[in-house]
DNA sequence: ATTTTGTTATATGAATTATAGAACACTTCT
DNA sequence: AGAAGTGTTCTATAATTCATATAACAAAAT
């Protein structure tokens, strides 16, 4: 899994880190039950700090993502959502949804744009 | 338009404000052509400081949602949408929408969760 | 004219982000 | 058993962000 870190973004790179390696299980780039690499071992191959991935690891697992095994390692196991997480996901996507509408996209725009979105993930 | 400001949040308050007056705009509580409040009534109003309304308001208007208007107002002006800002969106939606599948929802069942908050929106 | 408006400037304090180095205890490998 | 690797914890520092506060300014609105 190819991950590309911005150190200029304004996004925080344990969030960027997050999302890539959320989104690189999306793809079946990485598949339940397979370990990341060590906090150490993935800060020296992005070029960032051990405790910068280390935050990103306990973001996933907070998110119910992996699940870190204490002084072992970070296993992909995605735990079955919850109604609070998926409320969280909804709130989260509202903002982004509304602006699109004020700005003119049409409903039927953004359902297209968001299936073919959904369709690059899962398939291939 | 009810503007409800949650101190505790880890969002901040301008992001709030921000989120909440594009939903307003999007639930057709306030109209293109309509001013908002300005910058220190609405801080009084929401206990808030003048700038960190200030803040959120540039935010709108980078956003091209609103027209700030010097020495005057802020009105609703939704310019159309480009693609680069099309892309934007599509790019913070990709980590939710990946974190959703991720946790074992279902392409329909986010498709309809989005279609139902649409419907929630522009109707009514 | 007076008030109201957004703008600009300076300042402060708290929290967040990212880095660094070190030590610890447990697991894994040889 | 010993060595290496693991996440954990602690302390520390610097830069940035967030929110507030106060003040003054010039243009617009009343």
């Amino acid at each position: 899994m190819i991950i590309r870190i911005e150190a200029e973004s304004d996004i925080p790179i344990y969030t960027q880190l997050t999302n890539q390696i959320i989104e690189g299980i999306a793809r079946g780039e990485i598949m339940p039950g397979e370990s990341l690499p060590s906090v150490r071992a993935f800060a020296a191959d992005l070029g960032v700090n051990m405790h910068t991935v280390n935050k990103s690891y306990h973001e996933l697992e907070k998110k119910g993502v992996i699940k870190i095994i204490p002084k072992s390692g970070a296993v992909i196991s995605p735990e079955e959502i919850t109604a609070e997480k998926k409320a969280q996901i909804l709130s989260e996507l509202k903002p982004l949804i509304s602006e699109g509408l004020v700005l003119g996209m049409k409903k039927e725009e953004i359902q297209e744009l968001i299936i073919s979105m959904m369709n690059e993930m899962k398939e291939r």
